[in-house]
DNA sequence: GAATTTTCCGGGAACGATTGCGTAAATAAA
DNA sequence: TTTATTTACGCAATCGTTCCCGGAAAATTC
């Protein structure tokens, strides 16, 4: 019957309590002696000490984190993490927060509000320490996000950040990397150049726009509004870019080359090209911003804007834990700006 | 001074405590009036229940967690987010663990075994409530893994699973659809096939080399050992798959076809043969296990066996759900073994 | 009207750790 | 020897909840 017992009982990590009564001490004695506190003498931390270290003691985080009020967590939103500029971010934003001894709590708005909303209600309940966020492209209320950052949540935006909320940035110099872009397709003689761009809403869309239009003008073209197709979901809905494309394909004259402002843009543009059986880039070329690795192997070699992902994702991090551990309230926040590099099958 | 204090004070969320000061009550009728018990009158619940709802009274977390012994988050390590197959099994995983309030905590071994290691270690003494695992390609010792689970740890395998550890397996039928993709080839006229295959460590390498040999059988043709090459990194580390590649284009006669165990085997393939300059499937064709969306979009239209990543999430954080909060230790465990799907070019 | 049962609520321990404070014994200083 | 100072430890509060008890007041029964 006792063993019986046993064997249904739960198992049940050892306790500080557990090593006192073992060793006939306080839980106190046991706790500074664990942490190495000078008010112990050197023969009771040994064998204390060796004790833990024989049932493997772990100290219960979750007591900890009740102690300290501080969850050692942060929570991350990205559109999806199926996607490789944001998985590369993920990957930089683990490396220092593991490091740090932060656990990352990862969830996906998949471009769609209601779901950012839910999830940054949820985060927040499960008592994050700091918030590391890309915002939907379908975002347009910030009430949420502004209380949360007012009632003294750290927040750090990465990659798609928002004005209204003053807190540190890191991104990329959109403006640039489309200029060049643009100026790419100009230079091997594109002129209808069409662009198929993310949500209106999204920061780096307008920015991404005005360095594609400033490439444009430089060549003494005149940016017609036609040429510019947004897709509210961020190419998410397939049949966005769907509408987009074949709008643009519909035109005449039509286009000769398509610029897209994101990775889920560029690779659903080069889908629709391909069923619609238009040849890239002999008929229509295409470039656009991409993370991906398997743009080297797509049928069309084309060239696309990288990100320094990681490293955005490292930078954003080391910003929001310093935002977390500082002492006083932080005053003046930064925004990070990295160069986006373009890549084409030459210099891949 | 005051203003000053309260701006430099951090945020403080509302306790329970604060509630029954409030109202001049006792903490444990607010708990009780909050948790709908029935011996709080209707008047204190209406009084409690609008107060909270006013102050957006949100429970403590970590003090539940410290109460129940239980932190209502699940770890799961796979081998990289950044893998198709892969974040489509976390989000398989998330819709079912957020839906019952379970938090997920995502961890890469990037096929590495002391990252591994680290990892599992780490999401113990994060005191993780249940874990889902998809081993690493370079597990050779399953020491920590037994223990773990000897000492109660629910624990979920998915795709790639372990024998000695008799627990819930999610996986699919490996031999079906390696011998599927084999027959493919053969069926087109390739008969010297090559396959480039994970490492053997794993049991999904070996049921997926065991289809592909049996389908060479029922051509009567003899598998040659020289014709497999396993990467013991799974493809992580790209000059494995160089090498493989490369020493399966010197043999002659050269294999007229490859086939790959693996996504990142897939397309690992498709890069050295593209570097190679050996045009696919012309010279050497390949087919292989991928989850890619954008297989479509390669160069070379290439045969896949897709795997129901999201509902192999799906199921198995189900069957982890249930370990967690089953009353009993479990004793019969399921393995559920799913169907892959072979896409072509054409039935896509 | 007395006895019994309900109804409704508060006190306080518990979860697992840390930490300020108090204090006995040991040591040092006077 | 007496007093002051360390040294080394224990007690108890605390973090935010839940929940077992116990008990006063109200409602019910006899």
């Amino acid at each position: 019957m006792k063993a019986l017992a046993v064997k249904e009982m739960k198992y049940k990590a050892t306790t500080i309590k557990d090593i006192a009564k073992a060793l006939n001490l306080s839980t106190s004695t046991v706790s500074r002696a664990l942490r190495d506190s000078h008010e112990i003498s050197a023969a009771t931390k040994q064998v204390v000490l060796e004790y833990a270290a024989r049932l493997n003691f772990q100290p219960n985080p979750i007591a900890l984190s009740l102690k300290e009020r501080k969850s050692h967590s942060i929570g991350i939103i990205v559109a999806e993490i199926a996607n490789s500029f944001f998985s590369q971010i993920i990957n930089g934003i683990e490396s220092v927060a593991n490091e740090q001894g932060y656990t990352v709590i990862i969830s996906q708005s998949h471009e769609n509000f209601e779901k950012e909303v839910r999830t940054l209600q949820y985060l927040a309940s499960r008592s994050i320490d700091g918030l590391l966020i890309s915002v939907s492209s379908a975002t347009n209320d910030l009430q949420q996000l502004k209380s949360l950052h007012q009632s003294g949540l750290p927040i750090v935006f990465v990659d798609r950040s928002v004005e209204e909320i003053n807190t540190h940035k890191v991104v990329v110099d959109n403006y640039q990397g489309a200029y060049n872009a643009t100026i790419h397709l100009l230079e091997q003689g594109y002129r209808r150049i069409a662009c198929v761009a993310n949500s209106e809403h999204l920061n780096i869309t307008r920015e991404r726009v005005g360095g594609y239009m400033a490439a444009l003008q430089e060549y003494q073209l005149k940016p017609d509004p036609g040429m510019i197709k947004y897709c509210f979901h961020g190419g998410m809905l397939l049949n966005e870019v769907e509408t987009a494309v074949s709008e643009l394909i519909k035109l005449k004259p039509k286009p000769d080359a398509i610029f897209a402002t994101s990775d889920k843009l560029t690779t659903g543009c080069m889908r629709m090209l391909k069923r619609h059986k238009i040849a890239v880039p002999k008929t229509i070329a295409l470039t656009g911003f991409s993370n991906s690795e398997l743009i080297e192997l797509l049928h069309a070699p084309i060239t696309v804007v990288q990100q320094p992902a990681f490293e955005m994702g490292q930078v954003a991090t080391e910003l929001l834990l310093q935002l977390i551990e500082s002492k006083r309230p932080v005053k003046d926040f930064k925004t990070i700006k990295l160069q986006t590099r373009l890549v084409s099958p030459e210099n891949r």
